[in-house]
DNA sequence: AATATTAATTGTCAAAACGACAATTAATAT
DNA sequence: ATATTAATTGTCGTTTTGACAATTAATATT
């Protein structure tokens, strides 16, 4: 039997920067950390990757347990391995950004775990190097989006333009002209206009968009140009 | 003492895609693999993550031990781990990609392994997910190298524009127009052109440039744009 | 019924970037 | 002096960009 003599074996896990957009704002949803250390300190949701498992599987697993949702958005980030990370135990994890529809998860809200959104901006302390990881996911997330339409997966399957160019401007922290954005982003061919209207934000009300599902797996991996020039 | 309890552990390795450029084509470093099991076959560079040291550490120290170079630039790609990956034993590998400049490493030779330059299109199959990884490290490569001035890291300090024309048309797999690609790249303000000539490639000689370093530093986090549109 | 209000929607124009195209230049070789 | 070879550079019509505010569609108010 062939071995590996006497290599180090370490724990791996799995952490999840879970974004949603509540229509105005972007959001991170944190969990209380249900185990020592640090137990009841607000962390990012997060687990061990089992025998059976791939990372990936662990943090579909991870996501499903604590919001209830499958088939979320889900995309690897980088690896988290400083010796010295978790104090306890030396354990790697995998950090991995997902997006989701703020209003699918109310709806399939898990109350096992004590979860809650905060504002990107005003989120507690969390544990470890937790926050690192926040930080990085948002630059992750502002170049992933620049290039990729991905951020319709924070909105419901019917939006509005206006609800569209303010997630843009949340996510790269910037104000957007809402001519130019307009242009831009119904250029790309990926919008279908439907007849209903929002009337929920002004009298005049916004037309529902769709995304042409068809258009969208065929430009999920294409190069877009979705935001102003950040050239300068 | 807290413990994480009866958590399973993994080994973890690091493998690097090592990419160089010979002025003419783009080419990847393999070793012939010194441990069981499959043995002399071709394989990327890694090795196992050191208790003492980040995956980023081992990724360095494998380089600099197969290579002999240090300070190489060096990316993050994705963690390889599916359970059934490693026919041994459960590892889960954390690949990277390098960049290097080929003559640098010709010049620090080390032979006690057995490494060769492959043609990127004419390698051999790879042990494991290792075939996986080289096409992911590609795909990584031009989506960087679009946004990112990065490809000087396989160029001597002194290069001409019809070598880094070669260099980007191999990286992207794609002719780009001689005019428009040196309008482009000239007006990133990155290049500095020197005195002298280069005179082996012709009679008339191509002009060295070489890096503004300062600005390369201020912009090798920005987006710039040094790809003809992909868009359509 | 007319008017006020509010947010959504749309238009223009000058500047810049783009893509497609081939002639000119600087050196060496004949 | 001429031929040869690869490097270098220029034009032009089209498209995209960025900066700018007026118009529209609905409800609310008078």
């Amino acid at each position: 039997m062939i071995e590996y003599s006497r290599q180090p074996h370490y724990l791996v896990a799995v952490d999840c920067i879970v974004f949603g957009f509540d229509g105005e704002h972007l959001k991170i949803l944190l969990v209380k950390r249900g185990l020592e250390p640090e137990i009841n300190k607000w962390s990012l949701m997060g687990g061990f990757v089992g025998a059976d498992e791939s990372p990936d599987d662990a943090a579909n697993r991870v996501l499903k347990k604590m919001t209830g949702l499958e088939g979320v958005y889900l995309e690897q980030m980088q690896i988290y391995g400083e010796p010295t990370r978790d104090p306890i135990e030396r354990t790697l994890s995998v950090g991995y950004f997902a997006l989701i529809d703020i209003h699918k998860y109310e709806a399939q809200l898990n109350d096992d775990y004590e979860a809650e959104w905060f504002l990107i901006n005003e989120r507690p302390k969390l544990i470890f190097d937790h926050n690192q990881m926040v930080a990085d996911a948002r630059t992750k997330l502002r170049y992933k989006a620049a290039l990729h339409p991905i951020l319709f997966e924070m909105l419901p399957k019917k939006f509005t333009i206006p609800q569209l160019h303010i997630l843009f401007e949340e996510v790269n922290d910037t104000k957007i002209d809402t001519r130019n954005f307009s242009r831009k982003i119904t250029s790309t061919g990926l919008l279908i206009k439907l007849a209903e209207k929002d009337k929920t934000g002004s009298k005049k009300g916004a037309f529902y968009f769709k995304l042409d599902k068809k258009k969208y797996a065929a430009n999920a991996q294409a190069f877009l140009n979705l935001m102003p020039n950040l050239k300068s």
